[in-house]
DNA sequence: AACGTATGCAAGCACTCGCTTGCATGACCG
DNA sequence: CGGTCATGCAAGCGAGTGCTTGCATACGTT
């Protein structure tokens, strides 16, 4: 066969799983067909069943690639600047939610067809919940969050925010009327105010 | 043709608008196959057409209603008790938003297929954002948001916090730990804390 | 050179989908 | 009664869809 028209083949597999991931985030699971998937990732149809079996697994294993953790966060184990420390975090968070954004709402969409596809408590939203959780946990333990509040629901209305955000900015956009960055802040401040935080 | 096994024979076209929505939400656009929604609605599939005249007619009727304006809010003209007003309003609208979660999700999984079902600014979830940003402004006149904060982004806080919570609660449990009406009683309590509307 | 492996290509199968057609039947109305 | 209208039923059509089979071709290893 043709060696392929870039230098190196980059991993067949490889490349039919991101054709795959794109193509499920564009049109979900039934809108996915193995012949545009082939096509897109520039293979026989044929070859997706000799890899993976079926589309349904094939289909299993893109997203569970897509969604994957993607890393720690940076949370600091000694918290020292609350507003500060939230801020990185909850642009490194945002981001990762704006850029998956599409795969995300498609999975959300059809989780009651296919709840294999459910996000595990090992999930990267998952994590960063946790993440986010503990570090305030600590916060309080360091007397730097005042305020009086359930940790678990504080958590969330940041994550919350931020995921809102993300999934809804491109398709409501007269809802959001400040930029990313600048929008982000302001949730940062008001979270941080929420809990007491602020430096004074 | 049978007078139909009800005594009234309920509008056949509402019926099928209901069956249409409801296979809608579970298996979405191309999941919703005429012939289901036709079985569903207790109709035969012929009728489908000659009522709405294609599938993409009908499915469009049929979210169209199901995501109209569900009236307005309740929120004060003259704000008294920032605290008791927003946990009312953020109950209502949780409420309305848990209610619909699964129309709601597919839609947004969908959209990049489907943005003619983009909600508009007239959709129920613009309105309430509007509500609450002119809400959180006549705190502000009337002294009793002292807080300094960006309007738009804060009214986003509240709803984004509402609008995951309830897109979220059923399909990552794990995340959410305290019972709904908990939940909402925090989030309320965090974001009057969050724009300085504590009563003293 | 010989062989196993990975891929391509063409054809096809059984099935589903949206939609149409033709005809029968019952309800309502003048 | 006769006529119109709404609906049901059966059949089918053309276009996909997931997946299989059979065969040819190229590469890497030995």
């Amino acid at each position: 066969m043709f060696p392929g028209y870039l230098g190196r083949p980059m991993d067949l597999r490889q490349k039919i799983l991101n054709a795959a991931t794109e193509l499920y985030a564009e049109t979900g699971f039934r809108g996915a067909t193995t012949r545009q998937i082939a096509q897109l990732a520039g293979v026989n149809e044929v070859t997706l069943f000799r890899h993976f079996g079926s589309k349904t697994a094939l289909l299993h294993e893109a997203i569970r690639c897509a969604c994957a953790n993607s890393g720690p966060g940076n949370l600091p184990e000694e918290p020292a600047h609350p507003r500060a420390e939230l801020l990185t975090w909850a642009e490194l968070h945002w981001d990762v939610l704006w850029n998956r954004r599409s795969v995300i709402r498609t999975a959300m969409g059809e989780i009651e067809e296919h709840p294999e596809l459910l996000p595990r408590e090992s999930s990267a939203s998952a994590c960063a919940g946790r993440e986010l959780a503990e570090y305030i946990e600590r916060l309080r333990a360091a007397g730097l969050a005042r305020a009086e509040f359930a940790t678990p629901a504080a958590a969330m209305t940041l994550m919350g925010t931020l995921f809102a955000d993300a999934m809804s900015r491109d398709i409501m956009p007269f809802a959001y009327r400040l930029e990313p960055k600048e929008a982000i802040t302001q949730y940062v401040d008001l979270f941080v105010r929420a809990i007491g935080a602020e430096e004074r």
